[in-house]
DNA sequence: CGGCCAACCTGTGCGC
DNA sequence: TGCGCACAGGTTGGCC
């Protein structure tokens, strides 16, 4: 269930297992993911301090003492499961690709049913220049993505605001949930094509996008800590949505019959209020 | 270049 | 019970 606020709050539950931990084994348990690991990639894990954990967009970044960064996406499936010190960690599954174990005594294991996820290797100096991070949007919570932003970035695009907001060069981190939610909150039709979003909504939707991701990770951050007690799984929290997935369901505040719909858009499912939103 | 779609891979749930 | 299909939260590469 990855996207923004879900990264962030894997990267929040890791970072006090494993920054300023040492990676004492790493056992990297088939060749690829989506695409192949970098060569001597447990090689060049093993005996490394970790002196950061980080997002951008979606990627986790893992800042080594050498230098080197480890960039881990988790595609569609992607999750990161903990045992914490002094536990006795399962054995790996068939899911499991990777498996870290920390010198403290933690045991991070990565788990990817569908394998769109990904791992690599960066440095550190040079990590914007990366070729999965160089074309990346300004993150939506940081202070380049105002209103005056988005409105430029949509000026003359005839494509849906739906599909404009999934473009990570425009902005980095939504995905369809989030993208769904906002527009709902925003009342602006998914359909709507993105030019005309330019101006007066484009400076509405903007906070709208911030407070619906400052949400999710607050609740993620709740429910983090007992994920981690109970069984160690990180990034499946469920959130409480207003359209998504709501196919059919009156949608909050509608007073008329008129339910949630559900089309689908370049291939992917987005659930809106036809009423409220235009 | 902009925009659309298929493809990557596995699992699950539903209709027949 | 089994089979086939639709669908799942992401991203990319190829085509027009």
């Amino acid at each position: 269930m990855p996207e923004l606020p879900e990264v962030e709050t894997v990267c929040r539950g890791l970072a006090p297992f494993m920054e300023g931990r040492t990676l004492a084994r790493v056992d990297q348990r088939r060749k690829d993911l989506r695409f192949p690991f970098p060569k001597q990639f447990a090689k060049r894990l093993v005996g490394r301090r970790v002196e950061r954990i980080r997002r951008r967009a979606k990627y986790i970044l893992i800042s080594l003492d050498d230098g080197a960064v480890l960039i881990i996406h988790l595609g569609m499936s992607g999750r990161m499961t903990i045992t914490p010190p002094g536990r006795c960690a399962p054995e790996p599954g068939k899911h499991d690709h990777v498996v870290f174990g920390m010198d403290a005594g933690a045991v991070i294991m990565f788990n990817d049913v569908r394998r769109f996820g990904l791992m690599d290797l960066g440095r550190e100096d040079t990590l914007d220049q990366h070729p999965l991070l160089c074309d990346i949007g300004p993150e939506p919570l940081g202070n380049v993505f105002s209103g005056a932003y988005l409105s430029e970035r949509l000026k003359g695009r005839k494509t849906p605001i739906k599909s404009a907001l999934l473009d990570q060069k425009i902005v980095a981190g939504l995905g369809n949930i989030y993208v769904c939610e906002a527009l709902y909150r925003a009342g602006i039709s998914p359909k709507r094509l993105a030019s005309t979003v330019a101006g007066v909504r484009a400076e509405r939707l903007v906070p709208i996008v911030r407070n619906v991701l400052e949400e999710a990770i607050a609740k993620g951050g709740s429910t983090l800590k007992d994920y981690v007690q109970t069984d160690g799984e990180l990034g499946y929290f469920q959130h409480e949505f207003a359209v998504y997935g709501r196919e059919g369901e009156p949608c909050p505040g509608c007073d008329c019959k008129t339910s949630v719909q559900r089309i689908v858009q370049s291939g992917r499912s987005t659930f809106y209020c036809a009423k409220r939103q235009r």
